[in-house]
RNA sequence: GCCGCGUUGGUCAAGGGGUUAAGACGCCUCCCUUUCACGGAGGAAUCACGGGUUCGAUUCCCGUACGUGGUACCA
């Protein structure tokens, strides 16, 4: 067992964008995989034709590409267990459904949509909720249980519409163990008789999860917890089907919740609390409405991978920040927590601070340029670097580039005056003029000689700096705000600096 | 309702029979800075409750409460 090679998968169905949740679960997938030096298929689980969505799972496909997790078999690069796509393989489920109705341990049911409902309504009680049709029920169903076999048979040839169920026995306790949470057992009892494959031949996830990853030789299966009340299901189906020496172990991860209690976190949470909850922008392509993603709002992947790697897990050491080698040296799902994690998204924008702290200029003035073209303002990419230097401190998103430095691109538009005017008077517009001449000596002066220069011309005309500099700021900015004074005034030039003084004079001086 | 899983500051969490119960985010104070950040130093704030077991439980066991997931021909 363990010298199998270790192969793991993401399954996602492509019902519409990813979520943070998924793309966790793809993380420890990927994670495992190359710290075992494992494969990491991607499996696409479209077996519920209702559901499909145009364009999903291609967002699948670059929603992993952008955040630098690629599978190393999927339905886009293929591999040697082709197909990676369930609707193409749905001829190779019914073979095993059929198994399991010979051997017993499943059986055809004809009923019909309405007399399922039927029995849900007549059976349900305060006490009883949600009738399940299970050991006791279907005793008074449609199905080759209770029906005479030539009636089967006859219905059989007829085509009649009808599903498969397992059989699950009435009352044994399984228990299994599983990575994160040790053993945990269920009485069958209180599992239902699970369609296996259903009315139009496809399998139900049910059926082609078991089949695909003994088919595709998964030996340990990542899945989020709420899985877990199905897991007796999948591990009976390993067992009927005469697997069991190849079942997977099983992990199921803990739930990603929403800020404010009440559940597990969805988009819907995302767009009341102002914060995304899918990796991409995603827009549905029924409604056009428009989800917001963690790429386009600014993070920076390295960033998000990193924070959905704490959300469940740590490395015992208190280090909060990892790169990606790091976190496949290090990963193990021993550490991984029980318990769900409430997102908070200022942690999350804490994460991509750090990032963007540390990330070199270059990279972040390249990811910003964008912002610039599409505001229509031409900047050269050695410019950008130095106000990319000057202001990413104070940035959480590369997209704040912009709030804390726009005015390296463009004039102020007005003044806080109310931070001016007060003490203005003619000294200081006096030396501001005597200033923007000096200023003409002082081309290619650096910040800290420009800073001299300026001190020494207050002194002279006996005027504090903190009287003058902060009017000189609003000058240049417009607001009490931006990096050091003379640093914008060395970016900016002198040219422009002076052009600022005189619009700053003229609005000061009323 | 039933079944499963869980519960350490507001949030993420380390720890796991004897500790001043780490650390991070956020919040607050101060220093640096004549803006704001960054950086630095501090601060407030935690073992859900009740029973056991034990010389001793936050830690182990059992209950309760609460949270959360499932209870589909959805995954």
């Amino acid at each position: 067992m363990s010298h199998k090679k270790v192969r793991v998968r993401f399954a996602p169905s492509p019902t519409g964008g990813l979520h943070l949740g998924g793309v966790r679960t793809v993380l420890f997938n990927y994670l495992f995989a190359r710290q075992h030096k494992g494969d990491f298929v991607l499996r696409i689980e479209d077996t519920d034709q209702t559901r499909y969505v145009p364009g999903a799972e291609e967002y699948i496909y670059e929603c992993l590409r952008w955040c630098g997790l690629n599978p190393d078999e999927s339905p886009e690069v293929g591999g040697p267990f082709a197909p990676y796509r369930q609707s193409e393989r749905k001829e190779s489920y019914r073979q095993y459904a059929e198994q399991l109705v010979k051997s017993g341990h499943a059986y055809y049911a004809f009923d019909t949509q309405e007399e399922l409902e039927e029995m849900r309504t007549r059976l349900k009680t305060p006490e009883n909720p949600s009738p399940q049709y299970n050991h006791e029920v279907r005793k008074k169903m449609r199905n080759s249980i209770t029906m005479e076999d030539a009636e089967v048979q006859d219905l059989l040839a007829k085509n009649t519409p009808h599903v498969i169920r397992i059989n699950m026995p009435a009352n044994i306790d399984l228990t299994f163990t599983d990575m994160v949470r040790g053993e945990v057992t269920f009485n069958t009892s209180t599992v239902d008789d699970k369609v296996l494959l259903k009315a139009d031949g496809m399998p139900t996830y049910h059926l082609a999860v078991v089949v695909d990853d003994y088919l595709m030789k998964i030996t340990h299966a990542f899945r989020g917890e709420e899985w877990l009340p199905s897991a007796p299901v999948h591990i009976l189906l390993w067992k009927y089907l005469g697997w069991e020496s190849h079942m997977p172990e099983w992990a199921h991860l803990p739930l990603i919740l929403k800020p404010d209690g009440n559940g597990k976190l969805s988009k819907r949470d995302g767009d009341r609390l102002g914060f995304p909850v899918y990796a991409m922008n995603w827009t549905d392509p029924k409604s056009q409405e428009l989800t917001k993603g963690f790429r386009e709002m600014g993070f920076l992947p390295e960033a998000f991978i990193n924070m959905l790697a704490m959300l469940g897990w740590n490395d015992g050491t208190g280090q909060e920040i990892f790169t990606l080698d790091e976190l496949i040296e290090k990963f193990s799902i021993d550490r991984v927590h029980k318990a769900g994690a409430k997102f908070d998204f200022e942690k999350a924008k804490w994460f991509n601070h750090q990032y963007i702290l540390h990330k070199d200029n270059e990279t972040l003035a390249s990811l910003f340029q964008p912002v610039l073209d599409e505001k229509g303002i031409k900047a050269d990419l050695p410019y950008i670097v130095k106000v990319t230097a000057l202001v990413k401190d104070r940035c959480y998103f590369v997209n704040d580039i912009w709030e804390h430095g726009f005015f390296f691109f463009e004039r102020p538009k007005g003044y806080d005056e109310a931070a001016v005017l007060p003490k203005w008077n003619d000294d200081k517009a006096a030396f501001f003029s005597a200033w923007s001449e000096q200023l003409v000596g002082l081309t290619s002066a650096s910040d800290v000689e420009l800073e001299n220069a300026f001190k020494a011309l207050a002194a002279e005309r006996n005027l504090k700096m903190g009287d003058v500099q902060l009017p000189f700021r609003i000058m240049l900015t417009g607001g009490k705000f931006g990096p050091p004074v003379f640093n914008i005034v060395a970016t900016l030039g002198v040219e422009e600096t002076r052009a600022r003084i005189a619009n700053g004079l003229a609005a000061f001086t009323k």
